[in-house]
DNA sequence: CTTGATTTCTGATTGGGATCAATGATTTTT
DNA sequence: AAAAATCATTGATCCCAATCAGAAATCAAG
């Protein structure tokens, strides 16, 4: 029987209250009491694995979802096959918020690697949003910063070259790495080159020729998926003529 | 005195209900009684003069705004003097969103034309938020719509070439003035190609060359600021191999 | 280990759009 | 109405990054 190790699993499945990223996630600034009502809604399902999807583009939209551990990418697929990369989410992102307005996810997520992924089912969220103020006032800031943050991509894709896009990337990781308790300067990305290129509008060379460049100019270690960053100082030199990003980057 | 004035610039106004925008607008769905209540936190103030701020970067966010009559475009500065267009708005548009997260307006917004604004007070919103349940499921899709809009815009900035950037600009400008009750297929630009230029991350020039080229085409008809589209099918055709955006196109 | 598939790196070439520069058209100011 | 300022057009040149092409490294599986 599998009885018992559906139990097992539900014994490991960790309560918002008992999570590390509750001070980054939707509880936040929550009363206990409302931690667990929001608690009882979330549904924690078994770990994605890497590839596996989580929604697809034109899913009928039901819930979002937090990544708890690992990292999903989001994407859309173009009519000739290529896809466009829309972002990557690690733990305490919020994922499916742009699937609200018209009732079914406009792109598709799937995980980068193995992930734990809570599951919250909209409907029953709304219903908590109207009796919890703060909780509705978390989720206005929540769809909110991603506004702001589309809103710095979007200056950065459409001024910058590609040292500078590389370089916000790159910063924008390390920050949200660093708040999230993982080490600032060194990281494994879980994402290919060509991934990152289609989400900086580059083509996978241009971003393995910077790769190697920053590494001779002493900014980078890189090997492949591992990242190690030997000066952060000049690797914020490069985009120091970009307000938004500057100002916008610690947010996510 | 100026008291009589006043009265008559308040007699003009035009309440919730009896407004051309109702359909696209933030009372979308609401009943009767929800409405009147909307209503009553709704500041008409008097219109804004060409080139006059609706907010600055960085001021105290304390309101979100609705373009009622003209169009007003969002834009941040950059250190080096230059600024970046963020977005165009048009009447029925909600601005200042962006600005929920961090309490503070991260842009600016500009009225490109003497525009007529309705002013919401974020606070008293969240209150009737609270109480009316179709009004926050409406807030929330207002701002998923936002989210899918940028998502569309950052996979025309990262993909496509200039062509497909100034026709989807132009088909997005066509589709959101026809349900708004203007000519589909012929307005007046109330921004300048510099401006078109910035939000597409184009140079100047080459919106201006793109202009002279779809001329040549057949597609437009262009004079100055007024733009008269002779093949809606051909425009179309130019933007054939966007997924996100055609489908996107319509929802402004 | 070997084979094949995928990913990454590097070099050579090309082209789209930026930049520079000059002129013309339109609006605003005085 | 003239002068000034802003905005739009057009041409010439240049450069960044895309594309094309191939080698090398890594990974997956028999």
């Amino acid at each position: 029987m599998t009885a018992h190790k559906v139990i097992t699993l539900n014994k490991i499945q960790i309560a918002c209250k008992s999570c590390g990223l509750s001070n980054i996630c939707l509880p936040l600034g929550l009363e206990s009491d409302d931690i667990d009502r929001l608690d009882s809604i979330v549904q924690r399902n078994r770990p994605l694995r890497k590839g596996a999807h989580l929604f697809q583009t034109g899913d009928k939209f039901h819930s979002v979802f937090v990544v708890k551990t690992g990292a999903v990418k989001t994407y859309t697929q173009c009519p000739d096959g290529t896809e466009q990369v829309i972002g990557f989410h690690l733990p305490g992102e919020v994922i499916g918020l742009d699937g609200i307005e018209l009732g079914k996810y406009i792109c598709s997520a799937k995980a980068l690697e193995t992930s734990a992924i809570c599951e919250i089912p909209f409907d029953r969220l709304e219903e908590l949003t109207a009796t919890i103020p703060n909780l509705q006032h978390q989720m206005f800031r929540l769809l909110s910063r991603e506004i702001s943050n589309d809103t710095s991509l979007m200056a950065l894709l459409s001024k910058s070259t590609a040292e500078e896009r590389l370089a916000a990337f790159l910063l924008s990781l390390s920050i949200r790495l660093h708040s999230r308790g993982f080490s600032a300067t060194e990281f494994n990305l879980s994402m290919s080159r060509q991934e990152i290129g289609s989400y900086l509008g580059l083509a996978l060379e241009t971003v393995s020729r910077l790769f190697t460049h920053f590494q001779e100019e002493g900014i980078l270690k890189v090997n492949r998926k591992y990242v190690e960053i030997l000066d952060l100082e000049k690797l914020y030199g490069l985009l120091s003529h970009q307000t938004v990003c500057l100002e916008k980057l610690r947010a996510p």
